[in-house]
DNA sequence: CTGTTAGCGCGTTCAG
DNA sequence: CTGAACGCGCTAACAG
């Protein structure tokens, strides 16, 4: 609990010597300095950051807003953001909105209340509005929401692309699509991409929509089930990596083999990817390089460099595992 | 950037009426109480955190520590923790130590500037002296500090003793145990049980020791797949969900039969043991539980209320799976 | 080179 | 019931 003040008077100085000596700042001969630095060590002396942020108006904190930590894509983002960030002397603030849009808001509010420096978000349950009344910096995953919030992605129709494709050379002609993303997020692009890409291949396409903001297990499992109840004779799936699983393990309960009776291909390609026997083949994200990024445009934008772009988009890659051919 | 003094302004009073309207504390009469909000709403003004931190030396900010956030165990408990944060009134600052002691002592100094009201740690490669030493309120996950530190924690001892019985039940004879946390982290009991039930068995027990700060995927299976080379007859393995999922897919690889030729349990207990095929039988935490727990008990600290318990160790229970008889 | 002083924005006495 | 003044701890500007 010691202050400047204390140093200042343990060393005999005055508190402006104090700061300017401790932080390098401004000129201090060698001699007080000295003394200053054996004063702080022998009253312990830690600077209040309060007291710092409120002169900077500043917290080298940044909010990072995910619909679900517990979700494998968003936990490997989350990671990787905050290992960018400390790299860059900054601290991770982290936020699970769950789906609930006032959460969301709560979390804005912190930087009207100058509590963050800035936020990457990758939740998007809240109307685009309440971001673009901001004033302070925010950066977006895979969401536009118009001028001044810059956005990161992966290149969500490529992918979709790529995902038909495979499917349509391993034979396949009749495919499910498993849907759950929120609407007007880049995500949605891959199912029309591959839906279109279906349909100019003539395969048939059928389509199952999951609550876009519910990454739960059980729900994928339960409702796969179902939809295998009425559709036995699938020959391919496409869908984000939990629910590809979520299939793969309804179709492998029901006797069915895969690759060899059903095609299989997920999307994020995550660590859980290659936990599954055989391992899910899968559209591959590059989250490390999506959080480095989503960070340094993040901190361009708080450390006010010019020429930020408004909008960067990254490729994904085909990762075969054993689910196809 | 409207401060109170312009509200104050705006209205025609002196800034603190304006703090105690606007904080509903004290006396203020229902009119200037009403012009007050209508200034405030007016020149749409928000309080700014960071004086008000400075004044009350809080910020509402806890700390997480945790060795990586992107492993199903860390990031479910992550989840549970911000969640019961939030519903408090807290807010969760997030930090991957990945290992590395350096981060968990920068990440301990925030408590010394004040920057987070205290601390809840489920990273332990830092000397126990470090944490010791600090004034703030902390609260430790499955590892003893000493007094003045909470310890929440899941029974290990308990679970290593649910699975080592059932795989003698189930007639294993030659078993092996992969074991990988830091020494003196209570998760260490659970292999120490483990080892003690096998010898009154008379089972012939194998140990694999990985590098416990590694939860990389590749590490444990090519390290599985080495010792299947050596060690081609066990019939029973015991390990984190992470290490049994790897020795399943090296067995699975080589065309032995689970369970009917190996019997395999988990430790842990989270989704990722649903999400393989057969589904993962694993001794099971509570994490919603322990997150909750850690939460209370780590503002009991902050808030100063007395009473806290040194000790808290919730039972664990088996989730069976796929993977023993 | 160094000490003093004025804010940063808010919450709270303490006279009126 | 209300306004003015002080202090939280630190930094930067300004005289000395």
């Amino acid at each position: 609990m010691a202050s400047i003040r204390d140093v200042a008077k343990q060393a005999g100085v005055g508190v402006g010597t104090v700061s300017r000596a401790l932080n390098g700042t401004g000129y201090v001969s060698t001699d007080t300095k000295k003394k200053i630095e054996k004063a702080a060590r022998k009253l312990g002396y830690t600077p209040n950051e309060l007291a710092r942020n409120l002169y900077r108006n500043r917290t080298g904190i940044v909010g990072v807003m995910v619909p679900d930590l517990d979700h494998p894509f968003f936990s490997c983002l989350a990671k990787h953001i905050e290992m960018e960030l400390y790299r860059q002397g900054y601290k991770t603030m982290i936020c699970n909105t769950i789906g609930i849009s006032d959460r969301e808001k709560d979390y804005l509010d912190m930087l009207d209340r100058n509590m963050v420096d800035g936020i990457i978000t990758g939740a998007h349950s809240l109307d685009g509005e309440e971001y673009l009344k901001r004033k302070k910096p925010i950066v977006s995953i895979d969401r536009e929401f118009g001028p001044g919030i810059p956005l990161i992605g992966s290149d969500h129709a490529m992918g979709g692309r790529m995902a038909a494709e495979l499917l349509v050379k391993n034979g396949c002609r009749k495919v499910l699509q498993v849907s759950g993303v929120a609407p007007g997020v880049a995500a949605q692009e891959r199912h029309s991409v591959f839906k279109q890409v279906m349909q100019e291949q003539g395969v048939e396409l059928l389509d199952m929509v999951m609550d876009w903001n519910v990454f739960d297990w059980n729900a994928h499992y339960e409702g796969m089930e179902k939809f295998l109840g009425r559709h036995p004779d699938i020959d391919g799936v496409f869908g984000g990596d939990m629910a590809a699983i979520a299939c793969m393990n309804a179709v492998l309960q029901k006797g069915i083999r895969v690759p060899e009776e059903v095609k299989i291909i997920g999307f994020d390609g995550m660590d859980v990817t290659r936990m599954v026997y055989p391992r899910l083949t899968a559209v591959r994200q590059n989250v490390q390089l999506l959080a480095e990024l989503c960070v340094n445009t993040l901190l361009d934008l708080v450390e006010e460099r010019k020429g930020v772009p408004h909008r960067q988009i990254l490729d994904v890659e085909m990762q075969f595992g054993g689910t196809t051919l």
